[in-house]
DNA sequence: AGATATTTGTTCGTATGTATT
DNA sequence: TAATACATACGAACAAATATC
């Protein structure tokens, strides 16, 4: 284990944090960043113990607890109880980013056209993308996640459930992605029609099109990542989306039309 | 303005908190979240005050302190001091969802290919989405924006000055759109090109080339915006894209060839 | 402009929980 | 099991900011 980091040229940083005004906490947390960014600290690297930050930022101890509270939130510490305890840095995982950027969109409504319309510009590039280095192994895994939704479904249960399952395929051709800018957004977008509340509504409704045309679609695709053909993996993908597109509007259209009345919407 | 919120179901939320175990903060922040959306608080709304928190959860005040830290940290609430202050509710900011959302990107190495191969999918886009309905005030601000670099560059500091002002050219067209996905991303791609090492790098080299083809396309493009000519917006910006991915990486072979040396990858 | 009341922000002492040895 | 080292939680007192009169 390495050893804890001793902190150095602590008198320009506390110069740094207001002497007794208002987000002292926020400014120690900026602090103590820098500090990480300055030592190249990596993930599994240990900060400086809690009493040992409060000697040398001359803070209290509450300040240096919500200044770690706000590292944490960041997903860029974590800590430990104990002896050989501390806060020690963290990778920031992409399902904290995902959970902190659906904070943004939470108010901002987000329509299905506005999804498909990303989806339609990056998952046929991603696709496109993956076909030339795709492992068999992960074409393995999109064909047994494909199976859980070849059989039409018997209930209301298991038509969302098979719903969610054919995101999870996309969500993890996402996670195939050597870009990670590409990667994560697809990912994201998928999530966000999991989590939708209106295309939550669409999901338990029956819709045979969409299955029957999207097991087709996946098919092809599996094909053509076999084949490592990227020209056909990106038309197939383009054809999936815009398929999926027109249908998920019209059943959008259906499903506020049915609840117009009770729209919280003022 | 509104009554304070008065809090209902006290006693179903206070089962939720860990009694005395660890991430009590975290858990009475997720508790104030669901009340937050149980309520259909809106932006501008105050929470109950820290008194009233502390009576209402059991919890002691630096408990209650850490978990609006909490929330403040993910911009959802800000604080305010002084007669009818206390948490009040905020629309998560882009500005904030940017920075999270860089942290996730941080440890992860972010390539230029990988910027621009998102930038290519999707401005093309946006701006032809944008054609039809921009308003003459928009394009006007475009034009403004391109005037800080028609000229060529005198030094060192104007050629970095203008790199920045054309990549600020692309922000303010993302935030013209109508689907905050798209703008989101776009202007998140843009932020990376400002603050990477690498690009700041590239910044530092005289390039005419870039520039004056920049300039050309964005000739073009405000042509193509007036004209409400969608398709042609796009075709402008597809090429633009292209050579401007072309340019820079050719010019980020030269400069990551110069520093091999003192890499600081292992 | 100044005094006052209200509310958050900071500190410190103490006690408790938890993991390592 | 006991001792140790660390974070976690609580409460009281005080400081600072700001709205109102």
């Amino acid at each position: 284990m390495k050893p804890p980091v001793t902190i150095q040229s602590i008198d320009d940083a506390r110069k740094r944090i207001p002497s007794r005004g208002r987000n002292r906490p926020q400014a120690v947390a900026e602090t103590i960043k820098e500090w990480i960014i300055e030592h190249g600290l990596t993930p599994g690297d240990r900060l400086p113990q809690e009493h040992q930050l409060i000697a040398d930022l001359g803070v209290s101890k509450g300040t240096v607890r919500e200044a770690l509270k706000v590292l944490e939130t960041q997903d860029l510490v974590r800590t430990r109880t104990g002896p050989g305890g501390g806060a020690f840095i963290t990778e920031v995982s992409a399902d904290h980013a995902t959970a902190l950027l659906a904070n943004h969109f939470f108010f901002k409504d987000i329509s299905i056209a506005d999804i498909y319309e990303m989806r339609i510009a990056l998952e046929p590039q991603l696709v496109a993308d993956l076909a030339p280095y795709i492992a068999d192994g992960q074409i393995e895994e999109l064909r047994a996640r494909m199976s859980a939704y070849t059989a039409p479904p018997a209930s209301i249960e298991e038509e969302k459930e098979q719903r969610v399952a054919e995101l999870e395929f996309h969500e993890a051709l996402a996670g195939f992605s050597e870009n990670p800018l590409l990667g994560f957004t697809c990912a994201f977008l998928v999530r966000l029609l999991k989590e939708l509340t209106v295309c939550k509504k669409i999901y338990e409704q029956p819709n045979p099109e969409l299955r029957e045309r999207g097991v087709s679609y996946q098919v092809q695709l599996i094909e053509a990542l076999r084949a490592r053909d990227a020209d056909t993996a990106r038309a197939v993908l383009q054809a999936h989306m815009r398929t999926a597109q027109r249908i998920m509007l019209a059943q959008e259209a259906q499903v506020t039309k049915g609840f117009l009345s009770i729209s919280k919407k003022t």
